[in-house]
DNA sequence: CATCGGACCTGTTAGC
DNA sequence: TGCTAACAGGTCCGAT
């Protein structure tokens, strides 16, 4: 379900639930998600105590003495604190019980997801390819412009690539872009370093912005408490093919780029 | 290496 | 109204 404004949105609030509370057990409903379950979660988390509640791209990391779990939500995925009461759904495959007498459940449809171990002092080789956090300093219009020479790839292509800039997912690329005002077929290298500057401001300004919001971007997302978003970040392009452009009236275009539903504005964004 | 297409799953929605 | 097909927030992997 979730770029990376979700997952931090996730974050925020599991995190003052969850620091500090010691683990009393882990059941798995099914032996794997995207890929098997390690046997070191139900190994050994129990008994751990959950120092911090971390992000690194879209995964959430609670870290323990023992080691720490990766959790990726992929397209469906929803992490709650909830009652242990709380009846269990065809699609809750996780429960992490909670010292609170509370259970930390991980709900994922599509089950594009996943649960994996990190060992203390390793860096689990799903983490090691991943470029920088696009609201750090690490991510800038000069990172950009290196990491796109040279790369015939459309540069929407190239920003959801997560070892360029992570987190950027199909509606935050289509939204930077717009408000950039490069269309998303523009080859990558062709970019100059003003464009890339620009664009860089873009996926930062419009990333702070929806977690400023609680990652309320996508239609069914569901935050820690298990509440809705209220959808309230104005989307200019994502998902409005064929409508006209709210900046200047322009009919919108559409095409699949790299598999994903690509729409722009043929008059605000330039090749 | 970069790039492309297919794959993984189920639920919802668009279209006939 | 009911059925079917297309599509959905992600990312990995193998082939080219």
């Amino acid at each position: 379900m979730p770029e990376l404004p979700e997952v931090e949105t996730t974050r925020r609030g599991l995190a003052p639930l969850l620091e500090g509370r010691r683990i009393t057990g882990v059941t798995l409903r099914r032996p794997d998600l995207r890929w098997p379950i390690p046997e070191a979660i139900v190994r050994q988390l129990p008994g751990q105590r959950i120092d911090t509640v971390a992000r690194r791209a879209k995964y959430l990391l609670l870290h323990t003495g023992a080691g720490s779990a990766l959790w990726h939500l992929g397209m469906s995925g929803v992490m709650r604190v909830l009652p242990t009461t709380s009846p269990v759904g065809a699609h809750d495959h996780v429960d992490v019980g909670l010292d609170d007498g509370r259970v930390l459940r991980f709900t994922d449809p599509r089950r594009f997801g996943c649960l994996l171990w990190q060992a203390p002092g390793m860096l689990h080789p799903r983490l090691a390819g991943l470029g920088p956090e696009p609201l750090s300093t690490d991510f800038s219009g000069a990172t950009l412009f290196t990491a796109s020479r040279g790369r015939a790839a459309s540069i929407k292509t190239l920003l959801m690539d997560q070892a360029v800039v992570v987190g950027v997912g199909n509606i935050y690329a289509a939204e930077a872009l717009f408000e950039a005002g490069i269309r998303p077929t523009t080859p990558a290298g062709r970019l100059g370093h003003q464009r890339c500057e620009r664009l860089a401001k873009a996926v930062k300004r419009i990333l702070g912005n929806a977690i400023e919001r609680g990652g309320t971007t996508l239609r069914d997302f569901l935050n820690a408490d298990g509440l809705p978003g209220y959808f309230a970040q104005e989307l200019f392009v994502y998902g409005r093919e064929g409508e006209l452009c709210k900046v200047c009236g322009t009919r919108l275009e559409s095409m699949r780029l790299g598999q994903r539903a690509t729409t722009w504005c043929p008059r605000c964004q330039r090749a």
